[in-house]
DNA sequence: ATTGACAACATACCCGGTAGTATGTTCCTC
DNA sequence: GAGGAACATACTACCGGGTATGTTGTCAAT
């Protein structure tokens, strides 16, 4: 609130954290990840760390915030063209599917911040704010529900749960998480080429017909 | 070896750790878990652990391995039949998907173990066991591997890359690992029916035509 | 029946790592 | 030059992996 602290500055050092956070957070994973760990990464130490956020807890909740929001950024304008069904449910797919990839650390925490809640072993006020961004992911999955469950409705899709055809496609979607890296100098298009047939396996897994599935 | 000790007993003591050691380590995660953790839940204490596994480590892969070990013996009889490619992969998809709902525990402690070894942060002697695992695991998909890249020769299934290909296949016969869990008194038949589910998204995915695809 | 030996644990203890805190230090701004 | 932001340093408290040692029951040979 203070008009004296550039904003920018403050921003950016916070910034600087949370990616540091987000690669320490999918490398070793929450538990096994030290404060220690995230603030030498960053060439400081914890006091650093501290002085932006309580607690470790609250750290990674906002890699958590930020990785969500990364993903509505995204798609949610994608969702509020107006499309046909069919066009809209594969662009979603293939960005949603390009972002995991692109932020993948930020996307880990998200994983793992599900999980977390799942888990349970937090204290409430941890379970509090677990709530609150399950609610955000989940409002984000809605995204997603309407789209296939009107595809449903216009014939072109076939599927008889849409919870567990929601479920199935975002682990598909999801899935370059877990067995893809991004290397240094890589191709754009390999990435993309990525996105495509795990996009691909979605559409085809939630019964779309075979001509009606093209590349974006 | 000594033909004094009841072989079953001590069979059965250790079966009851894995157990345990398996829940834990699923409801909590592996750093996250304790040795007095797993401990307690089978009313007792570390002496009880680490006087049949030197390490937390250790209990942590013998898990892993009872997990693949329980794949094998489910899914490589079916391998091994003469049956024609998609009536194969059929019944293999299926099957794997219930053992990953049967033995989730287990299967989520394989899980675990593949990203421990990709994160990279053990010692040499873990990583040579998990490496070991890994061959494991890179077998049993190799059975797949090796059904679905033959049923696109025979033009029944269509996919680019078949290492893509089979991640994806995994990804949605594993899925129920993270967003199902067995209650209590829960029906058979709904357990049937999400692996039903499961198996028809990935044959799906994998390109099979719908014509081709029916219960097992 | 006695005893020795060992398996199968339990108990007590050590020690390294880590979350969190309390307190310095530096620089920047007003 | 005063005050606060943005850190670094130093310290505490505790938890958890691992070990060393104690205890009990069981079996086998005598």
């Amino acid at each position: 609130m203070s008009a004296s602290v550039p904003a920018n500055t403050v921003r950016s050092a916070q910034e600087d954290i949370l990616n540091a956070a987000a690669q320490c957070f999918m490398d070793r994973g929450y538990a096994a990840t030290s404060i220690d760990d995230v603030a030498r990464s960053l060439g400081a130490t914890k006091g650093r760390i501290y002085h932006h956020y309580r607690s470790k807890a609250d750290l990674f909740f906002d890699v958590y915030r930020h990785g969500m929001q990364m993903n509505f950024d995204i798609v949610a304008p994608i969702a509020e063209q107006s499309l046909p069904t069919i066009d809209k449910l594969q662009r979603m797919t293939k960005e949603h599917c390009l972002a995991m990839i692109r932020t993948q650390p930020f996307q880990r925490c998200v994983w793992e911040g599900v999980e977390m809640l799942k888990r349970g072993a937090t204290t409430p006020e941890q379970r509090d704010v677990l709530i609150e961004l399950q609610a955000m992911r989940d409002n984000y999955a809605d995204i997603f529900r309407a789209v296939i469950e009107q595809a449903k409705a216009e014939g072109t899709a076939q599927f008889e749960s849409s919870s567990i055809a929601l479920q199935l496609m975002f682990m598909s979607l999801n899935s370059p998480l877990f067995w893809f890296r991004r290397r240094d100098g890589q191709d754009n298009d390999i990435v993309d080429e990525i996105a495509n047939q795990c996009a691909i396996f979605a559409l085809r897994g939630l019964g779309l017909k075979e001509e009606l599935i093209t590349d974006v």
